[in-house]
DNA sequence: GAATTTCACAGACTACGGTCACTGACTATA
DNA sequence: TATAGTCAGTGACCGTAGTCTGTGAAATTC
């Protein structure tokens, strides 16, 4: 059954309306000078509604990060298939870093990892990472049947400690800001790791 | 003038039994679950006088944070010093994390991590980390001397790298909970980078 | 030592996130 | 198509963090 009722129907477009509110509000005044009052005011509904449809103000965020699953599916299509391991685990941390600096931002990054703080928030951090690490795993793989990586390398383990550098990068952007040059950082961080990987 | 006058010695007996009370219910109930109401009425003072002492609840932690200092200074003198460099940051990265699990707790740290990304939280994390900085500075120091190290390696630099390796790794302690062995994971992803750190 | 200023502290108040009992329109069922 | 059940949506309410104004005792000034 994958028509909608009416009432699902309803409900839909009121969810996108306060969604739609939320990120005009978000983008013009800055996340926290956001209540959860004026997205409801401004979006023509109510604040019921608002806890109907996202767990919190970060549960709105569970909508814009698709674009992130986006980036990385248009991300690993644009790839040449032909480079190596090392140069593809380069190539993502950097144009990762470029996108979730130039587009999606700070503010929205810090609130992202402020929601994988939060206990019982459900964990859409943990979830998002899912893409990332498959494309991970998938390097991996490719990296072992070409003889780059070592056979015994356990590959999810190692997919997680990859994606650790990434976010151990990316916290620390958060945390001291300015001369922080997150590209740079990365770049320097992951090449020291991939260092230590090989045998 | 280092004589206290009466008024500044009763400000200071104030700001110790909120200190007291606020560690005591913290340890009995866990952080998230006391309030700033509780610890005023607990300790006999009231919310003006506890924010006239802290900024906020995490304030309390620069306080209580004496204590990692406190830790890193025992840790590094009960180091050998006959030790590679290597080892002593191995040895400095297992000490850290079965402190912090164990002393200060996950609860705890969260916090800290939480007030880490909170814009204009006066920032102690970078503060509390200066210690670390300077004890992982001058182990790459020893490290360069000994021609352990590649002598044009940026001291500054490293240090950072390498201390991000402990926020990488504690961060996913906190956002995975559960089957994530702290000092195993810590153990093995400073292993591999420290691998990629040699020439 | 009287007058003035300062400041630790009290606690009422505000703002905001989140909850809950209720409503009424929609849906399922007979 | 009448009835029962469901569920999106409402907004008053609650708990708590943080603010603000007032107060009196201590400190300072004259």
């Amino acid at each position: 059954m994958n028509q909608l009722t009416q009432r699902q129907y309803q409900a839909l477009k009121t969810k996108k309306k306060i969604l739609k509110s939320a990120l005009e509000l978000f983008s013009k005044n800055g996340f926290n000078n956001v209540t959860i009052d004026e997205i409801a005011k401004n979006s023509g509904t109510s604040k019921g509604a608002f806890y109907v449809h996202f767990d919190s103000k970060y549960g709105v965020f569970l909508e814009k990060f698709k674009e992130i699953d986006q980036f990385y599916e248009e991300f690993t299509k644009s790839l040449p298939s032909n480079i190596s391991f090392n140069e593809k685990i380069l190539r993502l941390f950097e144009g990762q870093m470029i996108y979730l600096q130039e587009s999606l931002g700070k503010d929205l990054m810090r609130t992202v990892y402020m929601s994988g703080l939060i206990e019982n928030e459900h964990n859409f951090f943990v979830n998002m990472e899912r893409t990332l690490y498959k494309i991970i795993e998938g390097y991996i793989q490719e990296g072992i049947e070409q003889n780059e990586l070592s056979s015994n390398l356990q590959i999810r383990r190692t997919s997680l400690l990859i994606s650790r550098c990434m976010r151990g990068t990316l916290y620390d952007w958060l945390l001291f800001g300015e001369d922080y040059d997150l590209v740079q950082e990365s770049d320097q961080f992951i090449r020291i790791f991939l260092n230590g990987l090989k045998k």
